[in-house]
RNA sequence: GCAGGUGUGGCGAAAUGGCAGACGCAAGGGACUCAAAAUCCCUCGAGGGCAACUUCAUGUGGGUUCGACUCCCACCACCUGCACCA
């Protein structure tokens, strides 16, 4: 069989029929599956697409066959930096690559053989698509969640540029290898953090790998504490955050971040030249060197004193640059006996240092000790748990008024805001004197202008164009500018799996009649890297909507699936050519389905590895000998047909053994598990074939059964059997086997008969008999019965179906 | 440092607490062939034995159990994420 050639036949056949066409009408048993969409930065596919497409593709055409009307869109997140990057390395315009790369890949997309519903295709950069981009962020600005402060970015001096965290490798710019540094920008971000604790509540009810659910967990970063307020001597208000009321007696100091607000008023003028000395100092540090543990952590006094609210010490106030001024409130107490760093800095600065936590059983362990215990020298509260004592506590500061249970997240305010070109433009304008005033709904969307000039130097490029950024005000009329950033290419695809299923609504995002009935997606399918960031900003954004009356739905991806990442043949990072062949090469030498098979076959989907060639031309025989047996079996006469002995029997045992097993192999993406059965039931029927009297009627049977198996892994090659042997187009639209558990049951069974839990016989038994019969003739055995000649048995062990075990004293 | 994951033949990998290594690759042998390829059949964790057999083996060390790759504890190695989060 010309394995290019039907591949060719077929695709174009299913194509020019629209056989994967999604009925609209028929959303009762819709299967809404969704790959992660893919870049545009390459002219020609990959390994890794194949690993990626293909496969999700084979998962999707056994849940058709299953009787699920799928719809499986297919587009391109073609705003942002890997399409600019590419637009860089290869000098040619971003709008002029990007649709060229576009192309490329639809062609070859659809030679995949995928059953995409390429009629929903969208492409981010298009104005139909971010049309609603700009919408959804002029939505957000009008609740107050879209806002602009001043923040630090990374900026590399050489490039003349900001750099996205993703490029920047231990302080160094990853393009041109010099230090990047800290600069203050006005930036647009999203108040993410006021999702934070929906989107840590959704986490329970999604089936999702543990692991990204605990990622997610870790990045919001919930911990539930007490804010305390310390008075200074001039009356100033130090508001401290701690976890750890429960010590709150043992405060010998505090600590001040050094960018924080009250610093220059707490320095008295004894300790000013040391503090200003200490805050150039830190402020010369990087993050990398300032955050890491290791760093002996430093500080200066600040030669102010605060009055502790509960037992009204003086305590003294430092700076010290490991507190961080964005987290909470910039300030901690400093608690030497029961925390490590706190420990540490206490015997590097002579502090005093308190215990106010015993163990539990009174005991007073070595210091410093972090756990819970009983409280001492705290008071009243002398005897409590740590437990009892921090809502004891935080009822006290309460009733002070010097204090209040809190809570705080780590996450941060996500920004969006670019200095680039590439990427949707932010429908804003700044008037003089309206401020900042969203652009008219009615005038969206505003299109990015094609310009000459696009290379990032810094400041947004649409900056220079002025054409583009003078504009009226829409509110007052007088002139205003654009800004001249654009929206990070998270925000693009933040709500492309809500788009997909209306994407040619052009009157707004989606209806929501529709979408309420296509969402939520129900299996998503794509890497694990993007567990903190775009799984994170999509369940946000569907949040948003939901809150604002646009959406039923509060999650949107129901089932989560990783797949492991293919690798090199030398466990690096799959480049163009350390693969060995490129896709391509493969796919001209043994055909799209034996890589499809392959690749399901020889590497666990969830974990992926190293690409091993090895296997692929094995994949192709595999195929020819189920094509040998199949046109030998359909071609033979019918007889026999009422034969049903035990040969049969034990056919009809693996064939549906393997339709289940295939089942549930498939339903959780365990792909090399399924091409196994498959493979034992092909051995099973050339066995059965190789004897003298068949029948050959159920002998047909199980070989059609094979072709339906195969047919979501290896598509053509399916379709092309199935018009073999005189079956009726399509194979695709054929249901897959369902297994008949009758046929699972068999009348008797091996067992293993176990002595002292050593393995002395197998026994056959017949699966009626009950456990003191199986027994009574495990003892019969002859190797049994001299091993427990004259000994006492004093425990018997049955497992049905599996073995026996006599323990003999 | 903290959290999570992984660790099984020469290789990719299987094993609801119950015959470890399914299925496949590589390797070796045989059949067919003038020959090769393809195909078909057999062997294939390691050590010992002519053999029936037998001992040792799932990163290391303990434990629970009649029985542990699987559960528990400690440790080692590698991978990933977070990284002074108060």
């Amino acid at each position: 069989m010309d394995y290019v050639e039907i591949e060719k036949k077929w695709n174009q056949k299913w194509e020019k029929d629209n056989l994967y066409k999604f009925d609209t009408n028929n959303l009762d048993k819709k299967f809404y599956l969704l790959e992660m969409f893919s870049y545009p930065s390459a002219l020609s596919l990959h390994l890794g697409h194949w690993w990626n497409f293909g496969i999700s593709d084979s998962f999707g055409r056994f849940k058709r066959m299953k009787g699920y009307n799928v719809f499986q869109p297919m587009g391109f997140d073609s705003f942002g930096l890997p399409a600019e990057n590419y637009a860089i390395k290869t000098g040619i315009h971003p709008v002029e690559s990007t649709h060229k790369n576009i192309a490329a890949m639809e062609a070859q997309l659809r030679n995949i053989g995928g059953t995409f519903n390429w009629e929903n295709e969208l492409s981010t950069c298009e104005p139909e698509y971010y049309h609603w981009t700009q919408w959804l962020f002029l939505k957000l600005f009008e609740k107050g969640l879209a806002y602009q402060k001043e923040a630090p970015v990374n900026w590399c001096p050489s490039c003349n540029t900001v750099i996205a965290n993703e490029q920047v490798n231990e302080g160094i710019c990853e393009r041109c290898g010099s230090e990047v540094i800290k600069k203050n920008m006005k930036q647009w971000f999203f108040k993410i953090t006021d999702y934070a604790e929906k989107l840590l509540n959704g986490l329970d009810k999604l089936d999702w790998p543990e692991k990204t659910k605990l990622l997610q967990k870790n990045w919001i970063g919930k911990s539930v504490g007490a804010e305390v307020d310390f008075m200074t001597e001039k009356g100033q208000k130090l508001t401290v955050f701690t976890s750890r009321v429960d010590t709150l007696y043992g405060v010998t100091w505090l600590v001040i971040a050094p960018e924080h607000k009250l610093v220059d008023e707490l320095v008295t003028d004894e300790c000013k030249e040391s503090v200003k000395q200490y805050i150039l100092e830190s402020a010369k540090k990087d993050d990398i060197l300032r955050t890491s543990t290791i760093t002996e952590k430093t500080g200066v006094f600040t030669g102010s004193y605060a009055i502790n609210p509960l037992n009204n010490k003086k305590v003294p106030i430092f700076v010290a640059d490991y507190v961080l001024a964005s987290y909470a409130t910039g300030i901690v107490m400093g608690v030497a006996a029961h925390d490590t760093r706190d420990y540490d800095f206490a015997k590097k600065y002579n502090i005093d240092i308190v215990r106010v936590i015993n163990a539990k059983d009174g005991s007073e362990p070595e210091l410093p000790f972090t756990e819970y215990g009983v409280l001492t020298n705290s008071d009243e509260f002398d005897g409590m748990t740590s437990e009892d004592a921090k809502k004891a506590i935080i009822e006290k500061l309460e009733k002070l008024g010097a204090g209040r249970g809190k809570v705080n997240y780590k996450i941060r305010d996500w920004s969006v805001a670019r200095q680039r070109y590439w990427g949707c433009p932010i429908p804003v304008i700044h008037c003089p004197h309206c401020g900042t005033v969203g652009v008219p709904e009615q005038d969206l969307p505003v299109r990015l202008p094609h310009i000459t000039d696009w290379k990032p130097e810094g400041e947004g490029p649409l900056g220079k164009v002025s054409e583009y950024m003078n504009v009226k005000c829409p509110k007052c009329g007088q002139d205003a500018r654009r800004d001249a950033d654009t929206l990070d290419t998270f925000v693009c695809s933040s709500f492309y799996q809500l788009r997909y299923p209306d994407c040619h609504n052009d009157k707004e995002i989606f209806s929501k009649e529709y979408i309420n009935k296509m969402l939520p997606v129900d299996a998503y399918v794509g890497g694990v890297e993007h567990a903190t960031s775009h799984l994170l900003y999509s369940r946000f954004i569907t949040k948003f909507l939901n809150d604002m009356g646009y959406l039923d739905i509060d999650e949107p991806f129901q089932r989560l699936i990783h797949q492991g990442m293919i690798l090199g043949s030398d466990g690096k990072k799959m480049s163009k050519r350390n693969g060995g062949k490129t896709a391509d090469e493969y796919i001209s030498e043994f055909g799209s389905d034996a890589l499809r098979l392959h690749m399901m076959f020889s590497l666990k989907y969830i974990d992926g590895g190293p690409w091993n060639d090895d296997g692929i031309k094995h994949m192709k025989a595999f195929m020819e000998r189920i094509e040998r047996i199949v046109t030998k079996v359909v071609a033979q006469e019918d007889v026999n047909s009422d034969k049903y002995e035990s040969e049969e029997k034990e056919l009809d045992y693996v064939l549906n053994y393997t339709i289940k097993e295939m089942t549930a192999g498939f339903e959780d993406f365990s792909f090399n598990t399924a091409v196994a059965r498959l493979m034992e039931l092909v051995n099973a029927i050339y066995k059965y074939d190789s004897l003298d009297n068949k029948n050959t009627v159920f002998e047909k049977k199980v070989a059609k059964d094979i072709l339906r198996l195969i047919a979501p892994a290896t598509p053509h090659f399916a379709e092309e059997m199935w018009e073999v042997i005189g079956e009726e187009y399509s194979i695709h639209n054929q249901s897959y086997p369902v297994s008949d558990e009758s046929k699972l049951v068999k009348n008797t069974v091996e067992i293993v008969v176990q002595v002292n839990s050593k393995i002395v016989s197998r026994l056959d038994i017949d699966t009626s008999w009950d456990n003191v019969k199986i027994i009574e003739e495990a003892k019969k055995e002859e190797k049994v019965s001299a091993l427990i000649e004259g000994k006492t048995v004093v425990k018997e062990i049955v497992v049905p179906n599996r073995l026996v075990n006599l323990i003999v004293k």
